[in-house]
DNA sequence: AGTGTCGTTCGGAAATTACCAAACGTCCGA
DNA sequence: TCGGACGTTTGGTAATTTCCGAACGACACT
């Protein structure tokens, strides 16, 4: 268990780190916060602990645990013989890599959609200038590509990745 | 120069996809609409047509296809003859690609920063506990790996990455 | 059923953000 | 140096979001 002082060292600057990157995610500070607090910790953190440590409201820290969980940041885990939750932080490189794929896929994944849905829409549509189509397909071929790409990506794991790249590497 | 009925099929799926996106990346909408508008352009936006086109203020516009450029996602292009700007959307796996990395990059950055300050300050500290030290160590060291890991995927341009990883996938 | 301990959800107040219109600065040609 | 066509910045307002405290529901033990 750390003292008071070793635990204001360790969670001073990773609370401004991850505010910022939560920020830049489009999350409140709050999710910053809690994830800066749970970074380091040395123990799993119920959320009365996280209430004392951040300064917010019990409820204020329920609801960006969710999030936090949804975005593969942080774990439940059960303590023997304590019903509360308890959070741990994820830091490994297999979800770190997981974590930074996923979101941009779902983003490709609904663009892809949405050009099949047009290209569909045009070809059904008469008087529609060949240009048109053939830009539409253009960009298709494009984001089918880095959906290629994505999906071998995440297929290795972190270990794997970086031999392969630096074997190949000219 | 398509026409009106062309370009609404054109734009219709293509700026709900990108509001999504815009949402999931902490945008307004006005980003995701302005980038749908721009996606299958068939020539290089004005601020007035983006204007016209969206329904949006000439400051909203102004002010949102910032920040889509400084996403990447759009880029100004000069028009010869014409003082005003244009802009076209940015498509291309490579930009894609590189859009993807850039933004998770950073904030890995700012997490490696962080855990170097908190190192740093620890072992200036008596009193300190090795576990916590070590904690430290352990996720430094993961974060170093996905780093590397990030390093490598930046440098190779899609259609290596694909090969290369086409070939080595068990 | 009764009680105590959890975590989540709800309603409203405070803070923040998105948006527009208007004012402003800049660049060119006359 | 004036005027006109651009794009950006500013100030104010409407809408959204964040956050808290209180109420609520679930679960375990009596």
């Amino acid at each position: 268990m750390m003292d008071r002082d070793e635990s204001h060292i360790v969670k001073r600057y990773m609370v401004d780190a991850c505010v910022k990157g939560a920020s830049s995610c489009g999350c409140c500070d709050a999710v910053g916060v809690l994830r800066g607090t749970l970074f380091l910790a040395d123990e799993p953190l119920s959320m009365d602990q996280l209430v004392e440590d951040t300064g917010y409201s019990k409820s204020t820290v329920s609801s960006n645990m969710s999030t936090l969980e949804r975005l593969g940041m942080a774990k439940r885990v059960i303590i023997q013989g304590d019903k509360r939750y308890h959070y741990i932080p994820v830091n490994d490189p297999d979800s770190l890599k997981k974590d930074m794929i996923i979101n941009k896929r779902e983003e490709m994944q609904s663009i892809m959609v949405a050009l099949e849905k047009t290209e569909n829409d045009l070809r059904a549509c008469e008087n529609v200038s060949p240009a048109t189509l053939e830009r539409v397909e253009r960009v298709r071929r494009f984001y089918r590509q880095m959906d290629r790409l994505i999906d071998l990506i995440s297929r290795y794991n972190t270990e794997e990745l970086i031999e392969l790249l630096e074997r190949g590497k000219g």
